[in-house]
DNA sequence: AAAACTCAGATACATTGCGTATGTCAAGTT
DNA sequence: AACTTGACATACGCAATGTATCTGAGTTTT
C-alpha cells in the first residue's frame, strides 16, 4: 500500500464527514443527528470530528457553507440565461425557490441554519442569495430600472419572500400546482420595485 | 389553608410552566433550555411537564400559540387604527416587522418554532398572520384593489418577507434605523400587487 | 363520614449523546 | 535512525430527555 499524504487523507475525510452531515442533517435534522452514528458510517470516530470541526456546529457551518455555494452557482447558471437585468432578477428568486424544493436544502439552509448558526447575512458562508440579490438590486438602481430603496433591504425582502414561499410549497398538499402560483406571486410582488410596470 | 380545586391548580402549574417556557426558550433558545431548571424555577418538577404538554416540544408548541396569539391580537389593533383596506394590510405587514425585534419573538416564532415544530401553516395555532394576512388579501382582491393572484401565496410571500426583514433589522449592526428601510421597502414592494399604483 | 378511587405531580431510573482528556501510531523532520 | 508532530481513536464525565413507578391530596361512592 502506497503511503498516503497526510494532507490528502485529511481532506478527504474532511469531505466524508461534510457528506455524511448533508445526508444526516438533511433527513434527521440538526438536534437529531447522531454524531456517533454519523461518524461512523463513513468508518471513522467522533475524534475525527471534533478534531476538524471543533464540534457539532463546526460541521453543520462546514456544511451550510457547501451547500450554500451550490445554491450560489445554480443561481448565477439561472441567471446567466435570463433576458435583461430585471428578469435575471426575476429568474435568480425562480431559481431559489426551486431549489428550496430540495428538502436538504430547506432543513439545512432554511430551518436549522438560522436556528443555530444565527442570522445568514452574518454567516461566514456569507449567505450567497443574499449576496447575489443584493448586488442584482444595486446594478437595477442605478440602470434606473428599480426604485432608489436600501439595497440591503430589498434584497433582504425578496430572499426572505422567495425562500418563505418555498417552504410553503414544499409544505403545501400539491407542491407541483403550488409552485407556479409562488413563482407567479414572486414576480408580481417584485414588480412594486420596478420605476415602470411592464 | 383552604382546600384548593384540584382543576385550578393544575391551570395554574401549566401557565406557570408556559410562562417559565416563554422566558427559557426565548432566551436561551429551545435546545439550551433545560427542563430541570426550567421546571424548578417555579417551584415544580418535570414530572408536571411531561404529565401537562407530554414532552418538550409539547411545551413548545403550548408556548408559540400563546404567543402567537398575543400576536395577532396586536396585528388586529393596528390594522383597525388604519385608514382603507389596502393601508390596514401595509400596518399589519408592519406592525408584524415591529413585533419581530421582540427577542423573544424571534427566537420562539421565528426560529425554534418552525425548526421544531414544522412549517407555520401546519401549526395547530394555525399561525394567525398567515391567517390574518390571507383574508387581507382576499378582500382586496374582490374589492379589485389587488390583482388576482392566488390567495395562499400571496399571503405566505407578505408574511415572509415581512418576517424575514424583521430579523435582518434585529440583526443589523443598527436596528433602529434599519426599521424604516425594512418598512419602507416592503410597502413598496407590497404594491407590486396593486391594480393601480398609488 | 369513612372507605375507595383518581390522577397531578414527585421520585427514581435507564438511555443517549455531547464534549474533553488522554493515548497511539503513521507521516514527516532532522 | 531517532525524534517530533498531529490526525484520529479510546475512554470518561456530565448533562439532559423520557419513562416507569410511587404517593398523597382531592374527589367520588356507599
Amino acid at each position: 500500500m502506497a503511503a498516503r499524504r497526510r494532507q490528502e487523507t485529511m481532506e478527504e475525510n474532511r469531505e466524508k464527514l461534510i457528506s455524511a452531515g448533508r445526508k444526516a442533517f438533511g433527513t434527521q435534522g440538526f438536534a437529531a443527528a447522531s454524531m456517533d452514528e454519523l461518524t461512523a458510517s463513513v468508518g471513522l470516530t467522533r475524534g475525527a470530528l471534533y478534531h476538524n470541526f471543533g464540534d457539532k456546529k463546526g460541521l453543520l457551518a462546514a456544511v451550510v457553507a457547501q451547500v450554500d455555494g451550490e445554491m450560489a452557482a445554480r443561481a448565477r447558471a439561472a441567471s446567466a440565461s435570463a433576458g435583461d437585468g430585471w428578469q435575471q432578477l426575476l429568474a435568480e428568486g425562480a431559481a431559489y425557490i426551486a431549489m428550496a424544493l430540495d428538502p436538504e436544502v430547506r432543513r439545512i439552509v432554511l430551518l436549522d441554519g438560522p436556528a443555530i448558526l444565527g442570522d445568514p447575512s452574518h454567516w461566514p458562508s456569507q449567505n450567497a442569495c443574499l449576496e447575489a440579490t443584493k448586488e442584482a438590486v444595486e446594478r437595477l438602481i442605478a440602470e434606473g430600472v428599480m426604485k432608489p430603496v436600501d439595497t440591503d433591504a430589498a434584497a433582504r425582502l425578496l430572499c426572505g419572500a422567495a425562500l418563505n414561499a418555498a417552504l410553503w410549497v414544499a409544505d403545501s398538499d400539491d407542491p407541483k400546482s403550488a409552485l407556479p402560483k409562488a413563482v407567479d406571486a414572486f414576480s408580481l410582488m417584485a414588480e412594486g420595485f420596478l420605476v415602470e410596470k411592464r
